[in-house]
DNA sequence: ACAAGTTCTGCAAACGTTTACAGTCGCTTC
DNA sequence: GAAGCGACTGTAAACGTTTGCAGAACTTGT
């Protein structure tokens, strides 16, 4: 592998002066950078970026933590992460936790160790023992799509009360009163604001919220097939679901076939997130939509810019949620 | 940031003892290494990555180049490398290339000037000028889902013309005879095997290939649907269409359902990989599955083999692909 | 002709580890 | 009682950069 120093062999000049003018610096000489510079080129130097981020104690890498990125709203935020890291000249480390904690816990130790020089977390817990780790230890980070309890910690996230809302008004206009409603994991702030909201709904509309059709389940198709099936099996079942997240209404929609029933003639379904497969022309899902490209094309230019300017500000950027009614909802049956 | 040197000092000890204390070398005895032990929990001490990459020479990091995490597909694969790589110690870098060669080049580039330790991946072209780059330089890399024409690059695959060949064949056990293909880029590999395995077969049952129902697009579901519309608003349109991917394969089901065609009655459709789209109830997509996620880790198990033994046996990986009969696949109208 | 700049270059230290080599110490062995 | 050995520890160099400081060469003004 090439060094520095062997262009400065070759050149005749010292270390200093090849790193000077590798760098761009004005302190050399025209004549001795272009020598540098074609020396370098027919040598095939390539910067070891390790040297680099070692002495000048920045790695120029990000980490993104994510539950799971084969659920398309995180991969819609890694795209949106990944094209502003391109942009700024950083290279991003995903970590996949499934959200568990310890593997949450143990990866930013990881990214800490390989010093990222910021991180982006879509954090499993609500007050994630990381987050003093990160505060304690100054390395800036963004939670993406989650929010804390420490209003001191950075988030950008959407109003999930607020399209908790639109969805369940979205409901109660339909002349639906028999409302079920399936949460993601209890400790995740967006399910229990996504719940809180649903029960606010309800109760504002004096209708009773009944605990036999009011679930949490994983955030995973699989758990919303399973929670589905609970909820629909029985004799006196909703005439409506909203789920947490899109995945977990495709779960409940599978069942809800599976059960014979016609959506939204027998069961009307709301989900959240708005993912792509929600838009599809056979699923044509009614759901609220969150940018999630966006998010991380925002929470990633403002981690940048803490990376890069010490910026501590405590700062929280709430979007707004969408309503976006398709096909899976109707009018509450007779 | 605490260092060794700091725990050295607490200690009494050399830097070198406290390095070997952490590392768990034999050379220390049991009494100073827990007292080293003691010192570095309670200080908070985490090991400097960076400096160790920097003299192990193994950055302990590999990259994954893929066209679009937002791809079922991809993100799969990402998952099945992710997972692995976890395990092994490593971190994995993502890079989103577009399918473009110029950032593909650009983020090889960057991959080895960050010095990762190997390199996974699904590069857009046959002939990707980083191939021979990276076998110059000698940095460990295995294909993903994309051959190239070098007999010495590592790659794993499923075998795509075999896989066509189950769908194109499927079509024809239907009764089809008018068979439209939607292909991926023309510069790549696993596009170019469908398409002449579709012509293979076609040839093959004597029943001609026409030009007008055959068209390249490009993986995306955009291009599925404009390339869709151009093939089924001819007047005279072919009774099945097999496209080269799952995500075209839905463009084309929506422009299908659209000028109000019926499937599988008007139209029988064919998609390919098997994404997790592919299987929801409403869809219900006939598809050739690739094992994506398995994919991914028999790809980094390799890397990390290779990596880790300089082991430089080149070697190919086939798997099978499956015909996985849903239901956008029926006999051929009369 | 000399002081004072300018402009460029080199030296050496630093970043935080690992590791080959050379000790040091105490103990066994003849 | 010296030699030899084992078990541990320290010294120093190395990994490949960047950068503060000092010096050299050359220009400019007086």
């Amino acid at each position: 592998m090439i060094t520095i120093k062997d262009i400065a062999k070759a050149v005749g000049v010292s270390a200093s002066t090849v790193s000077r003018a590798l760098t761009g610096s004005p302190l050399v000489s025209d004549e001795t950078r272009s020598r540098i510079l074609d020396v370098a080129r027919s040598l095939g130097y390539e910067r070891n970026e390790l040297a680099r981020a070692l002495v000048k104690g920045a790695s120029g890498a990000i980490g993104l933590v994510v539950p799971d990125i084969t659920n398309p709203f995180f991969s819609d935020v890694a795209r949106g992460v990944s094209d502003i890291a391109e942009r700024a000249g950083y290279g991003v480390i995903l970590c996949n936790t499934d959200g568990r904690v310890d593997r949450e816990l143990s990866y930013v130790r990881l990214m800490r160790r390989k010093r990222v020089d910021g991180l982006l977390v879509c954090s499993a817990t609500l007050d994630a023992p990381f987050v003093q780790d990160l505060t304690a230890a100054g390395t800036p980070f963004v939670l993406v799509s989650r929010m804390s309890a420490d209003p001191d910690v950075p988030y950008v996230i959407t109003d999930d009360r607020a399209g908790a809302r639109l969805a369940v008004e979205h409901l109660v206009d339909l002349g639906h009163r028999r409302i079920g409603f399936i949460g993601g994991p209890e400790n995740v702030q967006a399910s229990r604001d996504r719940m809180s909201a649903y029960r606010d709904v309800l109760s504002e509309q004096a209708i009773s919220a009944r605990s036999e059709w009011s679930h949490h389940a994983d955030f995973t198709q699989a758990a919303g097939r399973q929670v589905g099936q609970q909820i629909l099996a029985q004799a006196d079942r909703p005439t409506a679901i909203f789920a947490a997240n899109d995945v977990t209404a495709l779960g409940v929609l599978e069942v809800a076939e599976g059960l014979g029933l016609r959506v939204p003639e027998d069961l009307s379904l709301v989900g959240y997130d708005d993912i792509s497969y929600a838009s599809l022309p056979r699923i044509q899902l009614t759901t609220v939509a969150q940018p999630a490209v966006e998010m991380g094309q925002i929470a990633s230019d403002w981690l940048f810019s803490r990376i890069e300017s010490d910026d501590v500000s405590p700062l929280q950027r709430v979007l707004n949620p969408r309503l976006v009614v398709r096909s899976t909802t109707g009018p509450a049956p007779p």
